[in-house]
DNA sequence: AAGATCATGAGGAACGTACCTCAGAAATGA
DNA sequence: TCATTTCTGAGGTACGTTCCTCATGATCTT
């Protein structure tokens, strides 16, 4: 049998008030005390049953996930896989909050954040431009003791307690190692973008950049075209920069905007086929891996994310560490053969 | 406030114990009475609070991993998974058994298995050969109400549960796109395993050489040289199949033998560049990648591998679904820009 | 209609931990 | 040494569930 706090107060010779207050760092325990506990607690081999510890607290855990309101793919499958989280953590006294912010307005976003505080929640994963009115307010939620994560886009200059999604320097240089393979020659490479404000755009790009030159000298990667979230804007840019004559082979996307690139493309009618890549393996990149329109999807997985947030929310929360291997988020490269089912609940598209 | 079992007594006009029976599915209820009760937990929104429930059951998870006695890198990198989850398991009242079994004995694993039930274990995960002996052997366990996942290995013919793994054709498929992509032109292609008696290389080659056909009519792909298991054999091998003059351009390698090969490799000192594509992540093909020799990795998370047995062994005893989306195994590619940092626990190789 | 069977209610103990109170012991200061 | 402060022990209640016993009323047999 696992040892209990019973067995622990019977090996260290104390009572069972002393070894709570020495488990949970209460005040009122003499140093010599707290050793004699502690080394029976290793002697003992005694690990705290957290399902206990949860229920005689009652403690439940309110996570709030702070996302902007784009309608974007993106946070679509974000979304759907913080749902199906929600009915599993149910059942482990784990409330998901879910709060949505106007995408260009920090001030509005700064006053959801101050809310939480009230709200009685214990933490927070937020998917949000770093802006010095979002870094205050996350400074304030820390002061007050609030677990912070930050969520797909990291928090680098705040207090947040962890950045849960992946390193999109590298995540660049992965396409930039797939797009000069596949194009397995000289040529041109467009390179799309929804705005070059945005961090994960301006890391990918630099990681890009960086492995092209290096190992795909031949290829010339031409300027960030940005859409600024109109199709029409993008499919205009593609179409003359194409028609120019010029020897584009390949296309790289640094975000969203698959379907507004797609139909461009096909409308277009190239004589030649395009090494395509993009991110995120939204349903639509999804499609164009099928059909052969993309060549390959740097992802991460979405369903991950979302587990991997309200692990580390919770962990922190009770204070206990977390399991760094699991929770690294990893760089996906998803190609026709290797797509993953899609499953039920789409959860972790 | 969440609702408990006394809040759906009162709603449904009936004793907690008989909201106890229709939970747990005792005897001894009328089906009018059952209806009434589940009624009221879908009107209430009740989630039963597992925690709870396993604390009072005190229920504690034995999960057994039976595993060959092989000393390949892989076997040990599941190990090192292992043992990272059975610490982390162990403050979630699941202890972790692990047996191993010598290899190419299916009656020494069949004496083990048998052994299980008498050790009061809920769920076993087996990474081993479908053999008759082994068929019979899960069929015993199944009937005595054991949970069983198939690890790695699937075993299809039997009463498994529930397989965790990848699909070992998708992941040749793969490996095919990206070799045929990166060799970028015509050329021979050798294929080494270990021995394809083992379903996941004939598995693989089976997909590898489906795409290869297809989309790559202009690569030959050799017969697959078998290493069992014997580094010189395999380095002879593939001395002579190199040295022969021949148009070699790429190495796959069905399995693991990565040491081996890329001693043969570096000894024969290739005045040209190869493709090498391999599979599972080891630390021999973490360095690899890291040193240019090989060029991806298709692999599968250990961590993850380890992780979902458990997930699916649990809710198998307890007979609650699984999220289907978190149970599915990737199939991931590896190149040296997306190769995940080493945690300092190993647990993710 | 009497006995047998079944459905239900009431109540309680247990799981391992947290957290509270109060009394008394030990250490500390003057 | 006495008063004061600081530790410690004993005991209890609570968390939400499971599972047990026992009693009673309802329903079915023949």
């Amino acid at each position: 049998m696992r040892p209990t706090v019973i067995d622990i107060a019977k090996e260290a010779g104390v009572s069972l008030a002393t070894v709570d207050r020495v488990l949970n760092e209460r005040p009122g325990v003499r140093a010599k005390t707290v050793q004699a506990v502690q080394d029976a607690i290793i002697r003992l081999g005694y690990v705290r049953d957290v399902a206990a510890a949860n229920l005689a607290r009652s403690r439940t855990y309110r996570m709030a996930f702070v996302l902007p309101d784009t309608e974007s793919q993106f946070v679509q499958t974000l979304l759907e896989a913080l749902d199906l989280a929600g009915r599993m953590a149910a059942s482990a006294r784990t409330e998901i909050i879910l709060r949505r912010f106007p995408a260009e307005d920090p001030h509005a976003l700064a006053a959801i954040l101050s809310r939480l505080a009230a709200d009685d929640i214990a933490g927070v994963a937020l998917m949000a431009p770093e802006t010095p009115i979002v870094r205050d307010a996350i400074r304030s939620l820390h002061q007050q003791g609030m677990a912070i994560v930050a969520l797909v886009s990291d928090l680098p200059n705040t207090e947040r307690d962890h950045f849960v999604g992946i390193d999109n320097v590298a995540a660049g240089r992965t396409a930039a190692v797939l797009m000069g393979r596949f194009l397995a020659g000289p040529g041109q490479v467009i390179v799309v973008g929804q705005s070059m404000l945005l961090r994960e755009s301006i890391e990918r790009r630099f990681g890009f950049d960086q492995v092209m030159m290096r190992d795909f000298p031949q290829v010339e990667v031409l300027q960030t075209v940005e859409s600024h979230g109109r199709p029409q804007v993008l499919r205009q840019i593609v179409a003359e920069t194409l028609s120019h004559g010029s020897n584009v082979k390949g296309i790289y996307l640094l975000g969203v905007g698959h379907r507004a690139l797609s139909e461009a493309l096909s409308e277009l009618d190239l004589g030649q086929r395009m090494v395509v890549i993009g991110h995120e393996l939204t349903p639509h990149a999804r499609a164009a891996l099928e059909t052969g329109r993309m060549d390959a999807v740097i992802t991460q997985n979405v369903g991950h994310l979302v587990r991997s947030a309200l692990r580390v929310l919770r962990a922190r929360t009770d204070r206990v560490p977390i399991d760094e291997g699991q929770e690294q988020i990893r760089i996906e490269i998803v190609i026709r053969e290797n797509l993953p089912a899609r499953t039920e609940s789409q959860s972790d598209l």
